[in-house]
DNA sequence: CCGTTATAGTAACGTTTGTTAGCATGCGGG
DNA sequence: CCCGCATGCTAACAAACGTTACTATAACGG
C-alpha cells in the first residue's frame, strides 16, 4: 500500500471530507462512537491510521464533526418536511413528525448516537458547554410547530405539549430500533396517537382566518 | 493483597453473589455493559480478576445473570405498584405508568441497559433466541394492564394502546436521562398525557358493575 | 494429623485501541 | 532544475481488556 496515488498540493482537505464520509458511514452502521475506531475510518477511507492525524487532533474531534452534522442534517430534515407541507400550522406539525420518526428509522444508528446515548453517543466527546447543544436546534424547531398549532393566550402550555410529543415520537423511534423483532404497529397510527393532545389543544377555539 | 481472609468450604457462592451485586452496582452507575470490566468488577468485590472465572465462565455470562435480575426487577416493580394500587383497572394502569418512570429515573443506568440500547445494552450479550426476551414479560405486564381497561369487544386495540403508551413512558424517561440538562417538565404531568388514549378508549362505554 | 480440595492469587498471553515519532516521496515554486 | 513542504506510510508505544496457566494456602474429612 506504498502510494497508490497521492493528492496533490492544495487538496488535504480532500481526505478530511473523505474521512469525514466514511466516518459518516460507520457511524450509521454501528450506531456507537466506541464502535468507530480510528483505524476502520482510516482504512475505509484506502489510508492508514496515522494519516488521518493530519487533520484532526484526535478521535473526539472527529466524531465531534460527524455528530454536528448529523444534528444538522436532522434538524433540516424537519424543516424541510413543515415547509413543503404549507402553511397550516397543524399539518405542517405532522409533517414534521412524520419527518422526525421516517428520518429516526431510516438511519437507526445516527438516530442512536444523537438522541439516545449517554455514554456511547453524543455525550462523552467533550462538547463545550458554552455553546448551546447541537440537538437544542431540533427541539426548538418542534417547539415552534407546537406554538405555531396553539392559540397565543395558550402559548405557555407549548413547551409542555412539544415535550409530551417529542417523549413519544422518540419513543416510538427508539423502541423500534432497541427491539426491531417486536411486532410494532405501523408508525403513522402511533404519530396521530402522538399529535392528539397538540390537536385538542389546538382546537380549543377555532383560528380566526380559517374558515374554508 | 495475600489472602487477608478467605471464604470457607462451602461457602463458594458468597462471593459469586457478591460479584453479582457489585456488577449490578457498576452498571448503575456506567449505564454500559462495555464500561463494566471483569477487574472492576473484581476489585469491587474485594478480590481478583480471575477469581471472577470461578463462578462465571466468561463476561457475557456474568452480565447476562446482573441483566436478566434487573429485567425481572423491573417487571416485578411494576406489578406490585398495580397491586397496591386496588382493582380499578385505570388506577391500577395509572400507578403502572407511574412505576415505569419512577424506576427508570431512580436507575438511570440500569434501565438504559435494559430498554435504550443496542450495542451497549441487553443485545450483544448471546441472548438465547430460543427462549423469550426478558424484556417481553415487562412489556406483558403493560399489555395486561391496558387491555384491562377498555371492553372486551374493544380489546384488539388493546395491543396498539399498550404499544403508544410504552413508547410515550420510554420516551419520557430517555429523554430525560439522554439529556439531563434540558428544561423538563414534571414527569406526573407527561404521565397523565400519555394515559389519555388508554382513558379514552376506556370511556368509550362505562363498565356495568363500577357505580359508587 | 495429614492429605485432598475448594478457594484465591500471580503472572502472563494475545488483542485492540488511541496516539506519536520518524521516514519516504512527489508536487510545485523559485 | 532543485529544494521545501505537504502528504502519507512504517513502526512502535503504552494502556486496557478478556482470558488462561499455574501456584499457594487454608479448611475440612479421614
Amino acid at each position: 500500500m506504498t502510494a497508490p496515488h497521492r493528492r496533490r498540493r492544495g487538496t488535504g482537505h480532500e481526505l478530511r471530507d473523505l474521512v469525514v464520509r466514511v466516518a459518516t458511514d460507520l457511524l450509521a452502521q454501528l450506531g456507537d462512537v466506541d464502535a468507530v475506531t480510528m483505524r476502520s475510518v482510516a482504512t475505509a477511507a484506502g489510508v492508514t491510521a496515522p494519516s488521518v492525524y493530519r487533520h484532526f487532533p484526535d478521535k473526539q474531534a472527529l466524531l465531534r464533526v460527524v455528530v454536528a452534522e448529523r444534528f444538522a442534517a436532522f434538524t433540516d430534515e424537519l424543516r424541510t418536511a413543515a415547509d413543503s407541507a404549507g402553511e397550516v400550522p397543524l399539518l405542517r406539525l405532522e409533517a414534521m413528525s412524520r419527518a422526525y420518526v421516517r428520518s429516526g428509522l431510516h438511519r437507526p444508528g445516527h438516530y442512536r448516537v444523537l438522541f439516545s446515548a449517554t455514554n456511547a453517543g453524543a455525550a462523552g466527546l467533550g462538547l463545550d458547554p458554552d455553546t448551546e447543544h447541537p440537538g437544542a436546534a431540533s427541539h426548538r424547531a418542534l417547539l415552534d410547530a407546537v406554538a405555531a398549532c396553539v392559540q397565543a393566550e395558550r402559548r405557555d402550555v407549548a413547551p409542555m405539549l412539544a415535550t409530551e410529543l417529542w417523549a413519544s415520537l422518540h419513543g416510538i423511534v427508539d423502541l423500534r430500533i432497541t427491539k426491531p423483532d417486536m411486532p410494532w404497529p405501523d408508525p403513522d397510527a402511533l404519530i396521530d396517537a402522538a399529535l392528539t393532545a397538540v390537536r385538542a389543544a389546538a382546537a380549543t377555539r377555532p383560528r380566526p382566518q380559517e374558515a374554508p
